[in-house]
DNA sequence: ATGGTTGCTCGGCAA
């Protein structure tokens, strides 16, 4: 079972890139972040005839997420509880599904979790109550015994290696003590980072600002996950983060991250 | 280099 996770940033400005993945990679399950398109104009038929079911959570300008299955979706959830942190959230952030491989159920989770914009702003307490919830819900879908993986941009580089220069960015937004501890709060309720697990000493980022030539200078850092629990770990065989993508014309700024489980 | 670039939408925000 071959996983890509990807944020696109748009994806119709994506399309040709996404196809050229889908191609190339052959994906099982595609999950994708930033959208930026509501549900109905999301652009199906591009991708019609590859044998996808999909889930989009989408909204207009900002956000929305995807999945795309070649197994039947069981179910589908489109929202993240609250647990009384954000009962008022809209943003398209968060989508869930249930699927059957081999006779083994997977729970999948394609999330984008908030970006925070600058430590201590009001979308900086958005992000970090976003993490409690996160991390209330999958220790609540741990006790279902099920093969789960949460994958997505999480916003956080977890540790120095993930960060192109660690002391310059301080404590700024992605890197900042405040993020990596919510995001090892989160993993602490039995995840597994796919990529560092399996390339324990491998420097790959996922994401290179737009701005001052930063991909060329490989100025990045690695932001986008693949958690896994263990009973899905034990199936882990081969993790990568497909940078060519980046290297295309007019790319996003995230790359590709892929992770393959042994199903059978 | 407190700038820079891209996307959505058409001025200014988000990342």
């Amino acid at each position: 079972m071959k996983i890509i996770c990807w944020n696109v940033n748009s994806i119709k400005q994506r399309i040709s890139h996404l196809e050229q993945l889908i191609k190339d990679e052959k994906p099982d399950l595609i999950l994708l972040q930033e959208l930026k398109c509501e549900e109905d104009k999301f652009p199906y038929l591009e991708f019609e005839g590859l044998g996808y079911n999909y889930v989009i959570s989408g909204q207009k300008t900002f956000n929305g997420v995807a999945i795309f299955s070649k197994y039947p979706i069981e179910e589908s959830i489109k929202t993240l509880p609250s647990y009384g942190l954000d009962d008022n959230d809209e943003q398209a952030r968060y989508v869930e599904i249930l699927v059957t491989a081999e006779n083994q159920v997977w729970r999948i989770i394609s999330v984008y979790v908030p970006n925070g914009q600058e430590v201590g702003s009001d979308k900086f307490q958005y992000k970090m109550k976003y993490y409690q919830r996160l991390e209330q819900h999958l220790n609540e879908l741990q006790s279902y015994g099920e093969n789960l993986v949460i994958a997505g941009d999480f916003n956080v580089a977890n540790e120095d290696i993930d960060i192109y220069d660690p002391k310059k960015l301080g404590e700024s937004i992605c890197c900042s003590a405040f993020e990596k501890k919510a995001l090892r709060s989160f993993m602490s309720v039995g995840l597994f980072d796919s990529f560092r697990i399996h390339k324990p000493d491998t420097a790959n980022f996922s994401w290179w600002d737009y701005r001052g030539g930063a991909y060329d200078h490989n100025k990045g850092l690695r932001i986008d996950y693949i958690f896994a629990n263990s009973k899905a770990m034990n199936m882990l065989r081969e993790t990568d983060i497909l940078e060519k993508y980046r290297s295309l014309e007019k790319p996003s700024d995230h790359a590709p991250i892929m992770a393959k489980f042994k199903t059978a």
